[in-house]
DNA sequence: GAGGGTTCTGTTATCGCTAACAGAATGACG
DNA sequence: CGTCATTCTGTTAGCGATAACAGAACCCTC
């Protein structure tokens, strides 16, 4: 690979310059510029005035050098699903601003993570978010990484021991279950998210566990890929299998509109003959219709608490390692009834 | 602002640890890894073994403060609208990565380009791309960075001359119209994007002038937020000031399954009684009922392009400036037939 | 084997900044 | 007025890499 040409700065304003400029040594016009340790007002004026006049800009590179330090985070999503990304993405880029940090995002098949993470080494990045969708890393950092820079993962199951953040995707299949348990539903189908999912794993799993707790059959299972269509086919399916259900658990709001579609297209009537429950609260979850009855996550926060959580931990390195898990909530709208 | 807690890594190696290893200079050591000048197989296997044995792993600080070039790239986005630069996103974070560059983010308050310039300028960032969806930029850009720092605005307004890739909507605007036009529609209505979306107003400016040359009245125009919900509430008050309109232009594919939603339960029958347009191919376009006809626009690709031209920008900074203008295609689905 | 090119390697200096140290200047106090 | 702490400032050295130079080794060729 050809090394981009260089960028054409002219003659770079260096902190000899300014010191030049206001008659005091390039050390006092690091400290003014940091702002650290003993200043004079008659340097600080001094200074502050030249460096707005040469229009100096401090050498990152210059600074990273000596200090070790890069004043950067960096995302790491691996294999090609930045989906879930998307949501915590916004969050993520204004926490880290708010906090000091630049962000820098990269992309990386599993099989490259070492040198993923060799770059990171390279680049003296602070800390790192992982954000690993189907779980191929399944929490592991090569060792190299662990003691040396502060990481945390984004959206790992809950019983993941690492740092990390995540929503708590078990008290929200709880919340589901047991409000169509409540509205006294006993034929309930689920439209589950993909296999390699680990989101979709961990609520499949605890409708399963609850399933067994009360005594019910949980045999009426479609896997949709989450997408409106994936709800479509999969809606079309259970009521190939069976057309006695009387609720479906559905893993994520789009899913849940394509069923919805398949169900008013075969006669069926929500919530009147199907209670349907989605999961995330999408933007259009309420104005859909009948609006949906869904499981809300607030995703912008999500993004938010795994930065603040990442930058806990590279300022205090020593804090005790948690899994912090964000409760997601029941938002009840339209889609769900009694079971009849 | 405290200064982070300094990453505490133990003991750095470096070109001169490995070029003792191997017995060889550490400007030899520097060929090795950039692959650079002559060397000889013995020089390269020796080096090779010594990187591999002491897990070398170069510090980009003090390369970037000898060469003066990140390799980096940074995506700065103003206001707090990141809503439209989530599609684009994966396209350019996948070809930054393919062309060698790293990636990172951004997002700034107008008032605060200055600061963010200066940030970019601090961190030796090679390229810059512009996501400024309001147009409160004016595509206008500090003298400063003009000669410095190569650069490229994603979404400007077609008319922009400055470097830019952008879709034209003044072309997507034309397929749709002229696909109503040719199915015989003569009363069609508008449900535009926000007024503050340069993108919305560049379709809307071209429905008013093809509908000034074929001799129509485009009075009908409600505005909508680009939301699902925002569809449903414009096609409403539309039908509440005129119910002879026989097609509907919206301005994204949410609005267009909203308004449908609307005109659905108003008894309306699309696309019988009423042809819909849709705008950007979105992912449940084909799958809602009926189908989506729509203009779609490829996002990943306008990422990726817009970081293949900046970084021709930044390895040939003579090229001529230019404004890459990607075209958006019909696609013909159910929502649209002949007036009647 | 003398001259001239090509291949390879090492030495030196420098990018811009700041930690560590040391040395002034100032004031406080007995 | 001497001693000591406090405030302020400057000097030196080094972070880790590489460009520029210079020099060595190795081919050719005539």
């Amino acid at each position: 690979m050809s090394r981009p040409a260089k960028a054409n700065v002219s003659k770079r304003v260096t902190v000899y310059d300014v010191a030049k400029e206001a008659g005091v040594s390039a050390q006092t016009v690091s400290r003014v510029i940091n702002n650290q340790g003993y200043i004079s007002d008659k340097s600080r004026t001094l200074v502050s005035a030249a460096v707005d006049k040469l229009g100096y800009v401090p050498n990152r590179a210059a600074q990273m050098l000596h200090t070790r330090t890069s004043n950067t985070l960096e995302i790491i999503t691996f294999g090609n699903s930045p989906f879930k990304f998307q949501g915590p993405f916004t969050g993520m880029v204004k926490a880290s601003q708010d906090l000091g940090y630049h962000l820098s995002f990269a992309m990386s098949p599993e099989e490259e993570v070492a040198e993923a993470l060799n770059s990171i080494v390279s680049r003296l990045i602070d800390g790192i978010i992982f954000i690993d969708v189907h779980n191929k890393l399944g929490g592991n950092i090569p060792e190299q990484l662990q003691k040396t820079i502060p990481y945390v993962f984004l959206g790992q199951p809950s019983g993941f021991k690492g740092p990390a953040v995540s929503y708590d995707h078990r008290h929200g299949a709880h919340l589901a279950v047991n409000h169509l348990l409540d509205l006294g539903h006993t034929r309930i189908a689920e439209i589950r998210g993909p296999l390699d999912d680990i989101d979709a794993i961990e609520r499949h799993q605890m409708w399963l566990e609850l399933a067994s707790e009360v005594g019910l059959e949980p045999h009426l299972v479609e896997i949709g890929d989450y997408s409106y269509k994936g709800g479509y086919t999969a809606a079309l399916n259970l009521l190939a299998k069976d057309n006695a259900f009387t609720a479906i658990l559905v893993a994520n709001d789009s899913m849940a509109v394509g069923a919805m579609r398949a169900l008013a297209e075969q006669g069926f009537n929500v919530p009147e003959d199907v209670s349907i429950v989605g999961y995330d609260d999408a933007a259009h979850a309420a104005y859909v219709s009948p609006a949906l009855t869904t499981v809300a996550q607030d995703f912008d926060g999500l993004g938010r608490e795994s930065i603040k959580y990442l930058v806990e931990r590279v300022q205090h390195p020593s804090q005790a390692v948690e899994h912090r898990l964000l409760q997601p909530e029941l938002v009840i709208r339209e889609s769900t009834a009694e079971a009849v």
